[in-house]
DNA sequence: GGATCCGTTGTAGCT
DNA sequence: AAGCTACAACGGATC
């Protein structure tokens, strides 16, 4: 009899696990190693690329797989560390009898194709068959689609569309037929026996448990105190607990949902909810499937009127798998250079007092300063407040380049993903051609109509983040520095001493920047 | 091939 | 509350 490795890569869940039914199918499969790998070259060599909000999510992710293993299926999750097209050979020379199969996760991104290729190179002589499976964390097929020959790179919602229509075709209600996800196996096979004692560390690979990698981590003070902060605790049980809470349970919200109405700014602390469903955390570390999530929104629409992408909730996760389409057909999809969707901006130098402003919500701008410290905390914004701050951080204030935000969202965000990350700063920034003209910038002070839905009757959500300011009248909100001195002190809160005055003026700046963008495409 | 229309979510001010 | 207009004016698709 053989045995079968399952490396959980991308799909960190149980319900609807391609990579996982499939070994689990396999009758001449008789023991089955579920592994997950933790690699240096995506969370830095000590988790630097990691927030500490972050890293505890995908630890709490791994726990929740462990123990649903464990209770469910009388099996457990191995954790390793390190690169693994060298982890996998050599757990591959452990296992007693050598596995017949890898199942896995296809993986879009450039490094992940790589190490998939790799892997193959250095798998196939003990095992045989290697299996990326395809269809776990996007609903399209992504390399079939880029690589059918009359695959035209989708920019708008009519774009994607047409290729849903294409690829699924659509039943007589106008919905589009998407695969039902699968089933939970019944049962997995018991893990090999040599891995059953305690302590399984050999010289070629060290073993950790959930637990040893929380001391482990703990130890070296990469959780911090995020844990009392975070909106979202990791795993697939909390993943389905808000899916039913938010979505199934929820038919009105679902069929009502229009992104735009959405507030940006009325999640505050721990455990208010969000105005959106917070499940991309869920969705991006894959503890939910994208296609469970597609299946119950289709479900509330069937009952009754609903709204229609681009604004529904079916629009947000259409332009997810555009972006995961333009980013696996279009070349340096991250980078400015060589990335024909990237319009060549003579961006301004590296500004450390600018970028660390920013960063650190100490800009003198409220709002903006509000949500990144929310994000500094919390490892999550709604959607439109991103718009705003990378706005402001690119061609609306401070002229800095959209990479340099970038990297900051992908280190701190929860639902960080390389795809999506890198589309929505090209997006924002202005670079990317799709419909964002630049001369449309998001206001950083929207005291009037503004589509950032900020709530300014207490201004409680600026207060909460921006404390300096709790006692400042809402009426200066968003521009502090133009109350009067009277009642700057009346606030306790002198602007350039208390709080920051603002670090540049924004009409001007915008102005400016403007004027710069349009020379940039001239050039 | 020049004109026209459209694009997930702009803003401010008016009615 | 919601819809209109002016603001200033992009790039791609379509006709």
């Amino acid at each position: 009899m053989n045995s079968a490795i399952v490396w959980f890569r991308k799909s960190l869940r149980i319900d609807d696990n391609p990579a996982l039914c499939d070994a689990c199918n396999q009758s001449d499969i008789s023991s089955l190693l579920p592994i997950y790998i933790i690699d240096p070259m995506v969370v830095g060599e000590d988790f630097q690329n990691y927030s500490s909000g972050r890293t505890l999510f995908l630890l709490e992710s791994l726990e929740d797989l462990d123990q649903q293993l464990r209770k469910k299926y009388n099996s457990q999750l191995f954790i390793f560390k390190g690169n693994p097209s060298e982890i996998l050979p050599s757990l591959c020379l452990l296992l007693k009898s050598p596995p017949s199969l890898i199942s896995t996760d296809y993986c879009s991104e450039p490094g992940g194709r790589k190490l998939s290729k790799h892997i193959e190179k250095e798998c196939s002589n003990p095992v045989t068959s290697i299996s990326f499976h395809q269809n776990s964390h996007t609903l399209l097929n992504i390399e079939k689609t880029v690589s059918s020959i009359d695959y035209k790179e989708p920019k708008s919602m009519k774009d994607i569309e047409k290729i849903f229509t294409s690829t699924f075709g659509k039943d007589e209600n106008g919905f589009f037929q998407i695969p039902a996800p699968l089933p939970a196996p019944r049962q997995i096979q018991p893990i090999p026996a040599e891995f059953r004692q305690k302590n399984m560390s050999s010289s070629r690979v060290t073993v950790f448990t959930p637990e040893s990698l929380r001391d482990q981590l703990q130890h070296s003070n990469k959780l911090g105190s995020s844990e009392s902060h975070s909106y979202f605790k990791g795993g697939e049980t909390q993943a389905l607990i808000r899916l039913r809470k938010k979505v199934s349970a929820d038919v009105n919200f679902v069929n009502a949902f229009e992104k735009p109405k959405t507030s940006s700014t009325n999640l505050l602390d721990y455990p208010l909810e969000p105005s959106t469903t917070g499940l991309s955390p869920y969705i991006t570390i894959g503890s939910l499937s994208v296609r469970r999530l597609w299946k119950e929104v289709e479900t509330c629409n069937r009952i009754g009127p609903h709204t229609k992408p681009p604004q529904s909730l079916h629009g947000q996760l259409l332009f997810r798998e555009m972006f995961y389409l333009l980013s696996r057909s279009v070349e340096n999809w991250d980078s400015d250079k060589s990335n024909r969707m990237c319009k060549n901006i003579k961006w301004g130098e590296y500004d450390e007092e600018k970028m660390s402003a920013w960063e650190s919500g100490q800009t003198g701008f409220p709002l903006i300063d509000a949500l990144m410290r929310q994000l500094e905390t919390t490892g999550w914004m709604h959607h439109l407040a991103r718009h705003a701050v990378s706005c402001f951080l690119t061609r609306g204030q401070l002229w800095q380049h959209w990479k340099w935000g970038r990297d900051i969202f992908d280190r701190k965000l929860l639902d960080s993903d390389w795809a999506l990350n890198n589309a929505n700063w090209l997006w924002l920034s202005g670079v990317a051609p799709f419909s964002m003209p630049y001369f449309r910038l998001y206001n950083p002070c929207p005291a009037g109509k503004s589509s950032l839905n900020v709530e300014t009757t207490e201004a409680s959500f600026i207060k909460h983040w921006v404390p300096e300011l709790k006692d400042f009248p809402p009426k200066f909100i968003f521009e502090p520095h133009l109350a009067p001195l009277a009642i700057q002190k009346h606030a306790k809160c002198l602007i350039g001493e208390d709080y920051p005055a603002p670090i540049v003026d924004r009409k001007d700046s915008a102005r400016e920047n403007l004027s710069k963008f349009k020379q940039s495409l001239a050039a």
